[in-house]
DNA sequence: ACCTGAACACCGTTCAAGT
DNA sequence: ACCTGAACACCGTTCAAGT
């Protein structure tokens, strides 16, 4: 009987931890990435992961690159600027909708090393639009700021959906929260929109707010 | 010698906790907030906090929503409903780089309680301003998610440079890592952009992206 | 060079005991 | 009703010791 031949193929190696850690994100969120849980899903033990990883923090700036990074490679083939920036923003929404963690590391610093890939690929389909080159830093960063705040807004809401099966069940609880604990003269606004909360579209709004900053964009240049 | 009359005036209430955790936060930053610091400010044990407050969830939900409910009264008594809003676009923004520690919360899912305060300003301003009411949930959800997104990474920046007395040599550093880390042919517009940082504003490009937006809005309803 | 795992310092939270 | 502070469970990180 021959050992199995796989058996110490898999040596660790700093790509193989943050593939991990992506994993556990996914599964189980946030709190269940541990050195302890990592290390155990790797069969090694905590201190074995700090040769490879300074530590958590670089882990979570590797594992959000890695990430942002696979989303924005080749999502800009489309037929015009335009529609590349739409995909964009959708390839963001979903990246975070599947990844809920990454929304979190927005507001952590060395996020922006992800953020500047978004930032390129918006760059390039604003110079093909014909942004003129001093609007392109601002359009720019309207746009990614407006992309990565909104996806990461509903990352949190796609956290709290997790284990909720009925989707407009769940919104109809939340608009009754907002009502409930909103006075309807106080607050007009909120109860107007939470009439609307249940049947709306995140992803149809999302692209909405897309379309609104890049009708600004045109409407600056005329 | 009368015993100081004031010694035991301060009896622990939930205003007084977040008030203090609020200081702390302000001061120290995220990782400087626990339960022991905080009591040890309050001249008492952990333990007491947890009569007043149900967790640590609970103190930064509440503290962030102080903050934004302090920021939100009052700032609507422009001139119109386009002033208005960019009033409350710079409020948001000038809260968050006094506690940069709120940008943080933006990911966290109880934070919708302190951002339909901001959607209320907001949204009562688009009525003002004629935005359809079928219109006005998007346009009010671009105009907030935009508001909040940007506020919240610059909030970030804020807290690296924290420590920081020159802010263009700061930005130069960062422009600086920008290029040295991501080769120019593979990011031109990143290359381009950095050039640029060193002298930008961060509020100007704040509110160039609430005009920009606004832009949109009105030309729609055209 | 790379891994192991016990140990350290620290944290959120609980709870029996006090007033 | 409200406070005290020791105790519990758990975590990130370190490091002497192994291979």
């Amino acid at each position: 009987m021959t050992k199995r031949a796989e058996r110490r193929t898999d040596a660790l190696s700093k790509e193989r931890i943050v593939e991990t850690a992506i994993a556990i994100l996914d599964a189980d969120g946030e709190n269940a990435l541990t050195f302890r849980a990592l290390a155990a899903r790797l069969s090694t033990g905590p201190g074995a992961i700090y040769w490879h990883v300074a530590d958590k923090s670089e882990l979570l700036v590797t594992a959000t690159e890695a990430v942002i990074t696979h989303a924005m490679t080749g999502v800009t083939d489309g037929e015009g600027p335009q529609e590349n920036i739409r995909a964009i923003a959708l390839g963001v929404f979903d990246t975070l909708d599947a990844h809920p963690w990454v929304g979190t590391q927005l507001s952590r610093e060395p996020w922006q090393a992800a953020m500047l890939h978004v930032f390129e690929a918006i760059g390039g389909q604003l110079q093909a639009v014909g942004v003129p080159e001093h609007a392109q830093f601002n359009s720019g960063s309207a746009l990614v700021s407006y992309i990565l705040g909104l996806a990461a807004q509903y990352a949190a809401s796609a956290r709290l959906l997790l284990r909720e099966t009925d989707r407009s069940a769940f919104l109809e609880t939340v608009a009754a929260q907002w009502t409930s604990q909103h006075d309807a003269a106080e607050f007009p606004f909120v109860h107007q929109v939470a009439a609307q909360l249940p049947e709306h579209d995140d992803r149809e709004q999302f692209l909405a707010g897309v379309d609104l900053i890049l009708t600004g964009i045109r409407a600056q240049q005329a």
